[in-house]
DNA sequence: CACCTTGGTTTCATTATATGAAACTAGGTT
DNA sequence: AACCTAGTTTCATATAATGAAACCAAGGTG
């Protein structure tokens, strides 16, 4: 399972080069590597004819490439609850004034799908694509609270539980305990759990099933607000949920346009 | 060349599923596909492991998976003009109130990595990662202009040449003469050549050494401005490129952070 | 109900492809 | 000149991809 057959073994070099945050050499690559040095530097000459890494000659380094950002452009307008949810969220946002995020669990990581900040012009790409741990997020908890217990069980297990604050949780147990509450409250919060400061109220979003199709939330700073300020929101945030999670049941697709693919 | 071995082949069936702006049936792949029956359901299941596709049972569809969003916003910071354009974009976009476009060449393509809209609130991805003609946009005449002649004959030669509006440039000969005006005159313009109505005014972020890093243009329409009305913004275009070209030559990954690649 | 058709999945012998030890080359260093 | 180090190429071998054919499961349809 950990690996099916050559593609997947290319694709987890992909993910290698894109998990040092800067073009890299062959040489970094190869001793962090399961491969032997052929079959690595095939697997990087394949990846850069595809146009999957960009090699840049002079400094002999590997990136992510370009075509990457065009077949996400399709996932996230396919296979992301952002195009339903877009209006939804400018409403939020310009209704509570903070930066609202919206978030699917991917794996056993949040993935953020799509931001608003308030103030400045939104950044691109710069939040939507990130992603960020679950044990220790206002979404990642809230979207874990409401999955199968089998997947809570599997996605427990892959967490780091490192301590990057002091109100961080650093236990299986802890996290458990926290899941319970928001279960019964039906919401969550961020403690300064990440970062210190910083803190968030965060919804799940669930189909009429109960399944977790996402979380949003509401971030703050505790200079501005406090953990009761933020409860404030529960009834727009629900509403807003909800509104979501009604229109991505009834857009099941139907048909769109129903047109060929883009000739090359 | 036009496929390297079985990842390449991997790679053209995901290509093909991102194309189709919709969820895509087996049957139809396959009828569309060069590849045989169990091929191509290999495939699509090893894709689907490594959710670089998303498989929805109930209606028996594949889409573009998550993995490519995460795996974008690594390209999108590390291989795209974005990050250090982001600045400038922000002051132009500010200075002009009219949609700013950055974008850079990809293939024969022009892809879009990044936008401003000068009302609302920016949609992310919506535009970045969008990809045009390159015959027919001011962005990507401009960019094809600087090429090197063997690059422009190349690209030529796949484009379409499908006539948008009564103003396309349908034949490479009209293409050819209009290069020739840009590179004579240091910009360009889109006249309505693309979409009735739409305008724009076109710069291409040009390297020291004259190689093209990428193009970026402000679009208006005819009701609210002309030719002439967006050939005023040539001054803070030329500005607004320039100092993005020096950046992107003095930031060339000095270290970073020099961070090791993130815990799964 | 039996029969077909269509769309999707599995088998398995054959073949092509990936593999990696080792040899090689090109720049730097001592 | 001898000697590293980082990157690239060779080639016999093992492994993995291939695709014709068979199979299965739903819907039709006579």
């Amino acid at each position: 399972m950990t690996s099916d057959g050559t593609v997947g073994k290319a694709l987890e070099v992909l993910d290698q080069v894109a998990a040092y945050g800067r073009p890299v050499r062959f040489s970094e690559l190869l001793a962090a590597s399961p491969f032997p040095k052929p079959t690595l530097y095939r697997f990087l000459q394949t990846l850069t004819n595809q146009r999957m890494l960009a090699y840049d000659p002079d400094r002999q380094t590997y990136s992510p490439g370009v075509r990457l950002v065009r077949l996400a452009h399709a996932a996230w307008e396919q296979s992301t609850l952002a195009p339903i949810a877009r209006p939804h969220i400018d409403a939020l946002s310009a209704a509570v004034g903070e930066t609202v995020h919206l978030a699917q669990l991917d794996h056993a990581q949040v993935l953020y799908i799509d931001k608003r900040n308030a103030n400045k012009p939104v950044q691109m790409f710069s939040q939507a694509g990130k992603v960020g741990p679950a044990y220790c997020t206002g979404v990642g908890k809230v979207m874990l609270a409401f999955c199968d217990p089998a997947v809570i069980a599997a996605v427990i297990e892959q967490q780091s539980f490192h301590r990057f604050t002091a109100a961080t949780l650093t236990t299986p147990a802890a996290l458990r305990t926290e899941l319970s509450a928001i279960r019964a409250n039906g919401y969550g919060f961020d403690r300064e759990e990440h970062e210190p400061g910083i803190i968030c109220i965060a919804m799940p979003i669930l189909s009429d099933g109960g399944r977790v199709l996402g979380a949003l939330s509401v971030t703050s700073t505790t200079s501005r607000t406090n953990l009761a300020g933020l409860e404030s929101y529960v009834p727009i945030l629900q509403d807003t949920a909800s509104k979501i999670a009604r229109d991505a049941q009834s857009w099941s697709f139907p048909d769109h346009d129903a047109k060929e693919p883009t000739g090359r």
